[in-house]
RNA sequence: GCCCGAGUGGCGGAAUGGUAGACGCAGCGGAUUCAAAAUCCGCCGCAGCAAUGCGUGUCGGUUCGAAUCCGACCUCGGGCACCA
């Protein structure tokens, strides 16, 4: 009897798939493509369950598609640019580039035990220099075309590193490394011009049938068109030069309720006063402390300041309103400045409050009471103005809105004016793993792009022989004269390299259309973007859901601007499916300065340390990440159980698009389920059971129904319900007393719907029971219509909504039938006590209820 | 703070307006075995001897019928433009 021994035979059936070269896409005209695609994974070391959840979803769908005739494409790679790699080269005394291409090496000897139908021949990493070149070409092309500008943007600034830091290394307001107080910087930076095209972006989110609706709302929240008011006020007692102050409103409608105007602390007038009067250059300088994000603005304290300045309101030239510079208001959105309107704002609320300002309603609840702080109701909400200026007096907030901009219009107030929150796309890094920006400063020219016959601008690897060191803080490239310098590309004369480096975004907004063409000599070759664009489907995280696929839909207009993809290609992902994560919970020790110190799972034992017997913190679980230490590796599960048991449990028990805390109980259940299979496969081959015609039909109508439910599980990314399917079709098998014959054939139907998870088991069984060639060549199965009918069936009986019987009829029996049979049922009758139901409902093959 | 999700047995989940708990894990009982492992068979929401009652985060609503639809709230998770 044959054992089932998957360190063997997975590695068999893996060299026979190469030998074979099934995974290598192919431009077969004659067939119809498919294009499967998983986020690709930043070489952090190892692979985590996570990659093993995601590369597996991916081959479920690659594999079925390919049984199903399609001409595959299912390409890896990897987003090697990132801070990561500086920062273990800062740890280690090492450099990123040895870091990184190390962690791939081990990670692709890693993924392959895994069995996936990849096609490794395109494999590329975006810190390959033939990449990045072909990046730094689009981008010369992009500047050319104006999709590219320079304009100043903050930035969060260590002043005692002396250096730019990304959001994650601001913790509380300070600096990561030196716990300086962080403030906010303005540099000239790199952007791309993704505004240009905020329309279009919402517009098109209408198509993206095949997307999650949950990630088209986030995205049209993203890009956040509004119509609102702009308008000037006319300012008293202010500097020269700013005799009028422009502020964008969405509720033009509460203008007869403003209390005061606010202004950005980077708003060009408060710049102008901070250079005049200490006093507020000393608040602009407090505001601008903490880090860039949306989020420590938002919820920092609403600090104010009073400025002197008096705006005159523009519906009554004899009312003035303060001025005030306030740490909540964004320079990038609108125009830096704002009335406010506490009525009727949360935010304004909490500050004329704080600040003593008068609150005056506009409108109040057509019924019910005027609440008792700020009353903000939905905008579709019907109101009754007393303070309003345009409209009727009991109107919602949308028509308030309306008539107010209109009025505006006819007398000459202010525009209705179309605004997005979506801000350009900032793309400078000041740091050195990135993709160097191909531009050259001249004194005489200017900046000018470099010659594309001198791409790629490359890294450089060391500094005048002597190893990078990366234990200074800031960014080596602008420390490294002989990089740094260099000739003008226009003039020949003395120029310096662009010491900035692109967001690691960039890099992954186009690598999906390199890998059509990854040797290209341009950045794609028309013929085969032309037949594998767009990717039919897109597999990644929901933590994705908004910048990288929205950067992403930019990117690839941009490159279609450029000539670099069809038409057919703006958007690029046809479907997109967002799995869930896998999370684990955190272990941590403290330094001693009570900083957090990470271990990984396997460092943890009993709530404590292996190494020390340190008691470690527990934090509940979170999205398995490298920083945090959380993750937990499948190397050791596909060396105990083999590669198909990591697969069949990924799939199993939780549905993909939700969150799976790992546990590593499932791991030895599942690994004996496929040990079941290839017993039952292997009794089956070894049967000469006779033919039994009512338990060959039996198993056949199971099969098929297995046949048409895994179907539908695999195209509806219900992997676990058609894992549910393959254990029942399982237990049926096992119990069947079926011919051998009729059972051979449900065995052989088994293995193919088993191929897309357990592919090595698969093939085994397949090859065990005499099927020919490979499982995964084999044309995927079809169910028999005629083999899925049922003849009767069980119909529940309701009495009052609550179950209290069930009768056995016919499948098609006419519904007076049933309500003769419902009526004659033993707990009818006896609920009925003689008299008559007041409603018989019958759903024909679902339910009957009798309402009494 | 703002935007988007998710809450169902001891556990992962199934059912997307029609029998709540498919399938699996854990648990319990049995068969096999000298014994154990492995395997096979059965039971398994809670309370109750039972009849029956209760039960899908909480509260309210719509409906003959709600886990599913609507409203309010609670908790957890994702994102917030320099983590990837």
């Amino acid at each position: 009897m044959a054992r089932y021994e998957p360190s063997q035979s997975e590695t068999k059936w893996q060299e026979a798939w190469n030998k074979a070269d099934l995974f290598a896409a192919r431009r077969d005209p004659a067939k119809p493509k498919y294009y499967v695609l998983e986020m690709f994974p930043y070489p952090s070391g190892r692979i985590h369950m996570g990659h093993v959840r995601n590369y597996t979803m991916g081959d479920v769908v690659a594999r079925y598609k390919m049984a199903k005739g399609f001409s595959v494409l299912h390409p890896m790679g990897w987003d090697a640019f990132g801070m990561p790699a500086e920062n273990a080269a800062m740890d280690n005394n090492g450099h990123p580039k040895d870091w990184t291409y190390g962690n791939i090496a081990v990670m692709k000897d890693q993924m392959k035990p895994l069995g996936l139908s990849i096609d490794w021949s395109r494999e590329f990493a975006t810190c390959d220099p033939d990449y990045y070149g072909q990046q730094q070409a689009m981008f010369i092309d992009m500047l050319e075309t104006g999709l590219v500008y320079r304009k100043n943007a903050v930035v969060n600034w260590d002043p005692v590193d002396m250096t730019v830091l990304a959001n994650e290394q601001v913790i509380d307001g300070k600096g990561w490394r030196s716990g300086a107080e962080v403030e906010r910087r303005e540099l000239t930076q790199w952007f791309f011009k993704i505004s240009d095209y905020a329309e279009e972006l919402l517009d098109a989110l209408d198509n993206l049938k095949d997307w999650p609706e949950k990630v088209r709302l986030m995205q049209a929240n993203w890009i956040g068109k509004s119509r609102g008011l702009q308008f000037a006020f006319s300012t008293v007692d202010a500097p020269e030069g700013f005799d009028r102050l422009e502020v964008y409103t969405t509720r033009p409608d509460t203008l007869r309720g403003a209390s005061f105007a606010a202004i950005s602390p980077d708003h060009p007038l408060a710049k102008h006063l901070e250079r005049h009067d200490p006093k507020v250059a000393e608040f602009v300088a407090k505001c601008r402390a903490g880090g860039t994000t949306e989020e420590a603005i938002e919820t920092a304290e609403k600090l104010g300041m009073d400025t002197g300045i008096k705006v005159r309101h523009p519906l009554d030239t004899s009312w003035e309103l303060p001025v005030y510079i306030a740490n909540f208001i964004l320079m990038d959105y609108g125009t830096g400045a704002i009335f406010g309107c506490p009525a009727h704002d949360a935010r304004d609320f909490e500050f004329a409050t704080k600040y003593e300002l008068p609150i005056t309603p506009v409108f109040e609840p057509v019924e019910g009471d005027y609440p008792e702080a700020e009353y903000v109701p939905l905008k579709s909400e019907k109101v009754r103005y007393i303070r309003g200026f345009a409209g009727d007096e009991v109107q919602t907030g949308e028509e308030g809105v309306a008539s107010a901009i209109a009025f505006c219009e006819e007398n000459g107030i202010g525009q209705g004016v179309t605004k997005f929150r979506l801000r350009d796309w900032g793309l400078s890094r000041q740091r050195y793993w990135g993709c160097p920006i191909p531009v050259v400063h001249c004194e005489t020219c200017g900046v000018v792009p470099e010659k594309k016959e001198n791409l790629p601008v490359e890294l450089p690897y060391d500094e005048d022989g002597q190893k990078i060191d990366f234990s200074i803080p800031g960014n080596p490239l602008d420390r490294h004269p002989s990089w740094r310098d260099c000739t003008c590309p226009n003039c020949g004369g003395p120029g310096q390299r662009e010491t900035d480096t692109m967001d690691t975004f960039v890099d992954s907004s186009w690598y999906y259309a390199r890998f059509t063409s990854p040797g290209a000599a341009t950045p794609t070759d028309p013929a085969e973007a032309e037949y594998w664009m767009n990717v039919d489907q897109y597999i990644g995280g929901i933590e994705h859901a908004i910048l990288h696929l929205l950067y992403s839909r930019f990117y690839a207009r941009a490159m279609h601007k450029t000539g670099h993809l069809p038409a057919k290609a703006i958007e690029p992902f046809d479907a997109l499916f967002t799995q869930g994560m896998v999370t684990h919970e955190i272990y941590l020790t403290r330094d001693a300065k009570n900083r957090p110190v990470y271990h990984l799972p396997e460092e943890v034992e009993d709530g404590k340390l292996k190494a020390t017997g340190e008691a470690v913190e527990t934090i509940p679980s979170a999205k398995m990440s490298k920083s945090k230490k959380n993750v937990v590796d499948p190397m050791n599960i596909i060396a105990e159980f083999g590669a198909d048991t990591a697969r069949f449990f990924v799939m199993s028990d939780s549905p993909p698009e939700r969150d799976v805390e790992w546990t590593a109980a499932g791991a030895e259940a599942t690994s004996k389920f496929l040990a079941r299979v290839h017993r039952i496969a292997d009794d089956i081959a070894n049967s000469d059971a006779p033919a039994n015609e009512a338990e060959d039909t039996a198993l056949l109508k199971a099969t098929h129904k297995a046949i048409d439910e895994v179907t539908k599980s695999i195209e509806g990314f219900t992997f676990n319900k058609a894992v549910a399917t393959l254990y029942g079709l399982t237990n049926t098998m096992s119990k069947s007393t079926a011919g051998a014959e009729t059972k051979r054939d449900a065995m052989k139907l088994m293995a193919q719907l088993l191929a897309p998870m357990v592919p090595h088991l698969a093939e085994e069984v397949w090859s065990m029971l005499g099927g020919e060639g490979f499982v995964i060549a084999a044309r995927w199965p079809e169910a028999d219509p005629a083999l899925l009918v049922e003849d009767s069936v069980t119909l529940p009986i309701q009495i009052n909504g609550k179950r209290r019987a069930e009768i056995s009829v016919p499948k098609d029996m006419p519904k007076e039938e049933v309500e003769k049979l419902v009526l004659a049922d033993e707990a009818v009758v006896k609920a009925l006590a003689g008299g008559q139901p007041k409603k018989l409902i019958v759903v024909p093959g679902r339910i009957v209820n009798v309402v009494i």
